[in-house]
DNA sequence: TGGAAGTATGACGCTAACGTCAAGGTTAGA
DNA sequence: TCTAACCTTGACGTTAGCGTCATACTTCCA
């Protein structure tokens, strides 16, 4: 989760040579206008458990980090892209966060080989499934769109016709 | 739009001959299940000016044509595959009534063809607009896939290693 | 150190797209 | 003709996903 290969811009003024360490939190208002949403609805992932902002100051501010960001940028593709509501997306979530602890644990000597080959398989079959549901929308877009391009150059070659019987002012077509 | 080439499904029931003539109107509970949503909906899509039924019964009850339910599929359509709202599906359809409209005066001795050209150009503008918020969905949905594709490969990989360190008992993979 | 700017926590409001219930009217068919 | 099945019009209820106060607390910095 807590990934550490930033790239601090290396610019000439005042920053903290290590500021690597803090790693740029944010309060919710920056957060929230970086991430292109409510400091509200920020607040209501919370609630609902969708997502926990990395940190807290010992007032109990909310501090997030990039990764957090990110988190925001996929509840919202989820979202609006596929039409998932907040549930859904909180299944699909809860898959990928399933995956990092596994990543996390792959090297830890506490975890058997064939419970983490197990883990790993079950984070697979939760991607998969994702994968054919997103795959069923492509399909059926991909036909609304088809369907669209014929509507479409049927009106292109009717505005030609009509294009043309306008310029010699005579005729009929056709087609209606 | 009332096309009249249907094949009435030659049982050997007792279908009037020419039931062509009324075309199969349906009450709202038969059209409802039929288009796979409720009646209370389509009380609302008429409501908002979305869906008026084809006829009434002199009582007043509502009957529903084939083209009637067709137009509830797109509804649906535009709806769960696209994210409209009821609002801007309203557009849409207006679009399309408007170029069914001028189809029907294409040969009316009424219009000038100047105006007629022009009606047609219109409705060419509105179905482009809408080919590109689809097209931009599209692109939308099959960048996803795209990202999705390669996690699952990624984890294809892992599952494949992690079986095969498995199998043998030892060593260790570079990958996590 | 003080106050301005930012934030936390309720709690109520709001819109879309229907669901549901009640109290009657309509229609098909035995 | 009568009734069971279907339908009508209100009208209020519901859910998700926030918006919008109000009130109190934190933080930053001159």
């Amino acid at each position: 989760m807590t990934g550490s290969g930033s790239k601090t811009r290396a610019g000439p003024t005042a920053e903290p040579v290590n500021a690597d360490a803090q790693e740029q939190l944010l309060g919710i208002g920056a957060a929230a206008e970086k991430a292109g949403v409510s400091q509200r609805a920020l607040r209501y992932y919370q609630q609902i458990g969708l997502l926990t902002p990395c940190g807290c100051t010992p007032g109990g501010l909310r501090r997030y980090s990039a990764d957090d960001l990110a988190r925001v940028t996929r509840i919202r593709q989820l979202q609006e892209l596929l039409g998932f509501n907040l549930d859904e997306i909180a299944l699909v979530l809860r898959g990928e966060d399933r995956l990092a602890e596994i990543r996390l644990a792959y090297h830890d000597e506490e975890t058997s080989s064939a419970e983490r080959l197990e883990l790993v398989r079950e984070s697979l079959k939760l991607q998969q499934d994702l994968r054919a549901t997103v795959e069923a929308k492509r399909q059926a877009v991909q036909g609304f769109l088809t369907d669209l391009d014929a509507r479409i150059s049927k009106l292109h070659v009717l505005v030609k016709e009509m294009a043309a019987t306008e310029s010699h002012s005579s005729g009929y077509s056709k087609q209606a």
